[in-house]
DNA sequence: GACCGTAACACTAACCGTTAGTGTTTTGAA
DNA sequence: TTCAAAACACTAACGGTTAGTGTTACGGTC
């Protein structure tokens, strides 16, 4: 935390890093189901259990990168000027969400993941953290007029909005097509 | 389906309801994950892969009398008299489900429910499956002037609400609450 | 009433993700 | 230099799930 990161934390994030470009490549390669995790540590040059202390699942290896969603999304509720309206907010972040995994680069490994249920399974369920932790962020901050119940359906509506508009065949006027409703229903929750 | 089922019909359902009853006492007596599925199948007096045969994973066995939930939705939808608007048909049914799931004798499969990970993370895949069922439903109303986003939308929300409502203190409360604002959310939609 | 095709069921043995237990090496700090 | 912590490795296992291979029991048919 004072000096610039160590060698050892340095050493650990390699580790990392090369655990989960190995298995994406695998993955990739092969299709998520053909390849075990035996396979991938033993490509990555690591025990399995030294896999399992860097990713808590096998599937959480295909959504490394996906990390900073959750946190993304909070910030975009904590760290909007003052007066800036919430769900406006919501949607831009929402917004660039959808191109940033809609991009064509992103598209093996989406199709991957629409592939293979456990992969879709595993993203839905994180979701909904995703949701809890919005939520949260929405209920914290004291300038919005809002119930808890109605603080978690907002939450539970702009993570909807993802999931739908990643799948629809124009994310971005599905985006803009769910938040007019998302907007409707804040209204009506804080009159 | 012509003759009143026959004996092999009547002994398969009894399996399955032996299997389904012993592992739901046996669950509720010791934990859910404190009970393995060999000894479930032992208890019942079957084998390992009749139960499989019977129920497609360990958490199955825990839903199996939730399985006219998906269709009592889709029935909202589709056995609603003509010109009955959708929506509130849809927070009547909601209403019903969740008034059944906090009734006070179903209070401790509830309990087990919430409290394992595993079974959590099951009934919420669960659930969307259910919307899109639900969403299939709603697109196959001609009569309802719904773009399939928005459709698709609707469908997903109305879950939310179960979940949500289910969780609140006040279940009957935080229906009513968020149906407010999935009806206002309709009418921008159909607008 | 005998016969046959099918579907339920049983059994073994394994696969796969995951974890506990145990020990060894590396590394940052005192 | 020394020490405690943390990363890492290895073995072995556990629990859910399935493939493979029979073995019954049943319903419809002649």
């Amino acid at each position: 935390m004072t000096t610039p990161p160590g060698r050892r934390e340095r050493k650990k994030a390699a580790t990392r890093q090369k655990i989960a470009d190995t298995a994406l490549r695998l993955f990739l390669e092969r299709g998520y189901d053909a390849v075990g995790i035996r396979e991938v540590a033993a490509e990555a040059d690591v025990a399995v259990t030294t896999l399992f202390s860097h990713f808590p699942s096998k599937e959480a290896l295909v959504f490394e990168r996906d990390e900073n969603f959750e946190q993304r999304l909070t910030e975009a509720v904590t760290g909007r000027a003052p007066r800036d309206p919430l769900v406006p907010a919501l949607r831009r972040e929402i917004l660039a969400l959808v191109r940033h995994c809609t991009a064509e680069s992103a598209a093996p490994v989406w199709r991957m993941i629409d592939g293979s249920p456990a992969l879709r399974e595993y993203e839905e369920s994180m979701r909904l953290r995703h949701a809890e932790s919005l939520a949260a962020a929405i209920a914290a901050d004291p300038g919005l007029p809002l119930t808890p119940t109605a603080g978690r359906a907002i939450a539970r509506f702009v993570i909807d909005a993802y999931s739908l508009a990643r799948e629809a065949p124009e994310p971005e006027a599905a985006v803009d097509e769910i938040f007019r409703m998302i907007e409707a229903a804040w209204r009506v929750a804080t009159s």
